[in-house]
DNA sequence: TTCGTCATGTAGCCAGTCTACATGTAGGCT
DNA sequence: AGCCTACATGTAGACTGGCTACATGACGAA
């Protein structure tokens, strides 16, 4: 997949997948990539930039940790990211009703 | 609604919402609200330049009438728009999985 | 004659995603 | 030693397409 149509569901997207545990970004695409199937390849271009504009808005932190010689970049979800997400949930659901509602093949009237 | 997540979607909202009756701009601005139940609002300054894109690429055919001396420009699917409104169906289907999977809350494994 | 609805259109802004590049460690293979 | 792959993070700049704001004009009702 991996069209421009991710536009504007990153956020939930990241939120989500840090949701039960606090993962490094090389780690995020890969939980992603798994999680969807397959079908998620978030590039790194896209993904670092977003968790720091998470970090940013207070939704996520971020703490150095060195595994193994390499150095890692560990978020986890804050409280306001935990209310951020449940916002970025209902608003898919909105999202995929809208949309559906009018893709939804209909027999002429 | 209406946040910029739409991008990459309008094409499929368009051809479905032309799929069975032809239509000018400002009357599927109002299909696609009434359809959504109030929740997509498209401005006039997506629309327009959406309908010329899609004609160029020879999904739409567009017509000039005038009625009760206003004009209109009327457009109505081409074959070729079926198919890509086909193809816009099973695309809108895989995205809304993918995402779905991974934003579907589950219980810590 | 003014206002709201109908109707189309464009210029320019903007935000977020993508491509491509840059940097560096560790471990395996030859 | 040298090379490659996987791990790991990051930035600059291009691209894209939806949005805001504006411009134009006809019609009917108050």
């Amino acid at each position: 997949m991996n069209t421009d149509a991710l536009r504007g569901h990153m956020d939930a997207l990241l939120l989500s997948v840090l949701e039960h545990e606090p993962l490094h970004g090389y780690a995020i695409i890969e939980a992603l990539q798994e999680r969807s199937g397959g079908a998620l390849s978030v590039p790194t271009g896209t993904l670092y930039p977003a968790l720091r504009r998470l970090e940013r808005a207070g939704y996520l932190a971020g703490e150095w940790a060195t595994v193994g010689g390499r150095k890692r970049r560990t978020y986890r979800l804050t409280g306001a990211g935990r209310k951020a997400l449940a916002g970025e949930r209902s608003a898919w659901q909105a999202f995929t009703s809208a949309i559906g509602s009018v893709l939804e093949p209909r027999s002429a009237r």
